[in-house]
DNA sequence: CATTAAATCTTTATGCTGGAAAGATTTGGC
DNA sequence: GCCAAATCTTTCCAGCATAAAGATTTAATG
């Protein structure tokens, strides 16, 4: 049986196909064509699934969101005393970053994103309500947060995105190599202890 | 008069063609091509004073960092009170991310240089000493920091660059806005307060 | 001053990329 | 069974990075 015209489902293939060039070869790898070869197809079969490169790299972005979004509900639970909340949701943001290194520059570092997508937008949104719903989590998101509240949620997620940043980039390494500290990892660790 | 055969100075011709593209046009216009056509030679002419695309973006980088320290050390002053000098070289820090957005990419987050080069890692770590040198200002850089300090300026520097990097990606613009906040700039001061 | 070596720039060529256009194949509605 | 729509391929163009070879100017040496 010779490969089918058809692919079935090229949309998700490509997706997927993508994600796992990203993991791989890093977020210089992803054009188009690799990804329509890693997923079997020619160059221009993408066209009618994804506008262009930076559709279908919105769409994975989209998703990658998503996904976050979910990693940080999973480590944060209603019982849990407020400072703990915090903590373990910086973590988790960490921890996804780390994870997901691709993912995360493509979230948040990528110039070929079209922000102007609704899904992508939302799916953002959504990831950022879990981290300014921290002192109400009881999904009372409905309204918006006084000026003050704003000021606070975004001190508390600049400082844990800038961790994120420096220590992907490898900043917190060569900062810890200079000054002759051994584990950058649980210096990243002990840094959680300024968050705002 | 025609056009000499020698540029003159196109080492540096290249870097100011290159700048005034980043300034202009963004981060994406900087090719190879575009920068040579800018300076008035041949696509291949670069070859000669810098190995490839990364190698000029690098040297670009550099002279970026060095700047960056000038305006750090340039709002810092020993007779500050310690409390002063921080507010002071967060509010440099912003300010040259927002005066020099395209550089300040290229500085924290292109993929395009090679951070094996020794002229771009000393003057990057130039200035980031200003930042961890904060409670020290007196040149006293000299040995390594302990680890409670070093944890301390990294979360400081986290924080700041956090902001600075949200505030560039529109994020802080698109947080105010859903929150029906007037105001991103402003708010973006009242962050500072937050600094470790 | 003449000759030669080195430095600097241009031309040419290869192979990659994104994207548009047109053609081929399959699927699904009727 | 037939036609329209959806899906995929082929072909084409322009821009890009890089390498190699050639042309031109400068500089060094005698």
């Amino acid at each position: 049986m010779a490969k089918p015209y058809h692919h079935g489902d090229l949309r998700a293939g490509l997706l997927d196909a993508a994600e796992t060039l990203l993991d791989t070869e890093g977020i210089a790898a992803l054009s188009l064509r690799a990804i329509a070869r890693a997923a079997g197809v020619s160059h221009a079969a993408p066209k009618h699934h994804f506008r262009d490169l930076t559709g279908l790299l919105t769409a994975l972005t989209t998703i990658g969101f998503e996904r976050f979004r979910a990693a940080l509900l999973a480590e944060v639970h209603p019982e849990m005393p407020p400072a703990s909340r915090l903590r373990a949701l910086g973590s988790a943001y960490l921890g996804f970053a780390r994870a997901h290194p691709g993912l995360f520059q493509l979230m948040f570092r990528s110039e070929r994103l079209d922000w102007t997508s609704p899904d992508l937008r939302q799916a953002a949104s959504a990831a950022f309500a879990v981290l300014s719903d921290i002192d109400a989590p009881s999904g009372a998101s409905a309204g918006p947060i006084p000026r003050e509240g704003l000021v606070r949620a975004l001190a508390r997620w600049s400082f844990v995105h800038g961790v994120a940043t420096l220590w992907l980039d490898g900043r917190v390494a060569a900062m810890a190599a200079k000054h002759q500290q051994p584990d950058p990892g649980g210096i990243v660790h002990d840094m959680l202890a300024w968050l705002p």
